[in-house]
DNA sequence: AGAGATTTGTGAAGAAAAGCACAAATCCCC
DNA sequence: GGGGATTTGTGCTTTTCTTCACAAATCTCT
């Protein structure tokens, strides 16, 4: 009978590379708890994911000491803790600009939804869709106008904001989140934003993967001619 | 009158954290070009970009000696160097699986068609989609059925592929992919996908964007209320 | 209860990336 | 043509990330 123990939790800070891989290690054990797998081990965790063990197991040793050795890791005691770690308990509450194609996709994207992650403004500058009422995953709702970002974000209370706007005015429309009190931004347009202290950007950048791999197909080409 | 010295093409192997921010002062020097800029220095173009100016001279001392001391760079020169080490002068055929919310928004994507990358195969599974035509950039391109997929991939010859198909099909698709040719793939599917040696994979992961930020957030308010 | 088989957690070594700081090259102006 | 002002390119240092390899902990079987 595995009783379990106080948890030893650490509390140094989690290296950014092993923060990165924490949402990919909770799909994969949301997946496994689905299935009904109550036990894994690293290896077959990492197989599932794509690392090594040992950099799972290092991953997950700066969380606690979640293991038993000689056994493995409870799935859904540990998904749990994960979860807990990423602030996924928590509800976010996140707004998006831009319903262009990109935007719409995103905001109808029912794993943006899900877990933790709610979708309570959109934002768009043209003025045919303004008022139009969008789905996004349980509920309904209308998109605004651009104008009023600011102000509205700033009632929404969103600190979680999307940018899928044309390069020329996302800069413009992050200074409106920012001003509205938004302290993390995913930045789909392709371009730098620049942000004061205390906010973070990640950015996704659909054309720079795309020639990040023609350059390594380049290469492979390269050496088969060499 | 500053005479063009024989370029020295360095040939050793690009460090991957240089390859992909090779892409973003591509953008900023397109940028530059565009608005008749002749010459930028380490320190303008690191700012426009994001990176400290150190880190960029750095990154373009493994493509060569492309600067001048005392002067900076040549903007339409240097755009040009970035593009023939990353193989944007070659044309990539691409194709897309997978033609829901996401997958129409990255068809339609123009940054997508844009310099160098053609869009030449869509596909899905769904029968009411089989047929209809999209348009991409400058042309209009019918989607396929995907049990067709392997066949007219390697027809087409494309070695690029998009994945963006739910999770629970996506390693189906990439091996359909791989038979038929394609060594890099962009995977937009939460989930990790196991491919031979000599094929790249390069994921794209909305959901966990935003519990990255999640994640930065949740310290962010740790430490005010500590 | 002890021996043998697993599997974790982690120090230590190695590799990759980032940051520093300054010599070398160029320009400008008198 | 020489002195002062710029700005690149890069050796060196520091930091971050990955990999290795093994002791410690647990389980199983007899």
């Amino acid at each position: 009978m595995p009783l379990r123990t106080a948890p030893s939790v650490k509390r140094g800070k989690i290296p950014e590379a092993t923060v990165a891989r924490l949402p990919i290690y909770y799909r994969a054990l949301t997946q496994l708890f689905e299935r009904g797998e109550t036990r894994v081990s690293s290896e077959e965790l990492a197989e599932l994911t794509g690392v090594t063990s040992a950099k799972l197991r290092k991953d997950l040793s700066h969380l606690g000491t979640y293991g038993t050795r000689g056994v493995g890791y409870e799935v859904e005691y540990l998904r749990f803790q994960i979860a807990r770690e990423m602030g996924l308990n928590n509800d976010w509450s996140v707004v998006i600009v831009g319903l262009g194609n990109l935007g719409r996709a995103l905001a109808r994207y029912g794993g943006f939804g899900s877990r933790g992650f709610q979708i309570v403004g959109l934002f768009d500058h043209d003025a045919k869709l303004i008022g139009s009422k969008l789905r996004t995953g349980k509920s309904e709702i209308e998109i605004m106008p651009a104008t009023d970002l600011a102000r509205a974000v700033k009632q929404l209370k969103a600190r979680l904001g999307v940018i899928a706007v044309p390069a020329e005015v996302a800069q413009k429309v992050c200074d409106d989140l920012v001003k509205a009190g938004v302290t993390s931004i995913l930045n789909f347009a392709p371009t730098h934003l620049s942000t004061p202290d205390g906010v973070d950007v990640r950015r996704v950048d659909l054309a720079s993967e795309l020639q990040i791999l023609a350059f390594h197909e380049q290469k492979k080409n390269e050496e088969k001619s060499a």
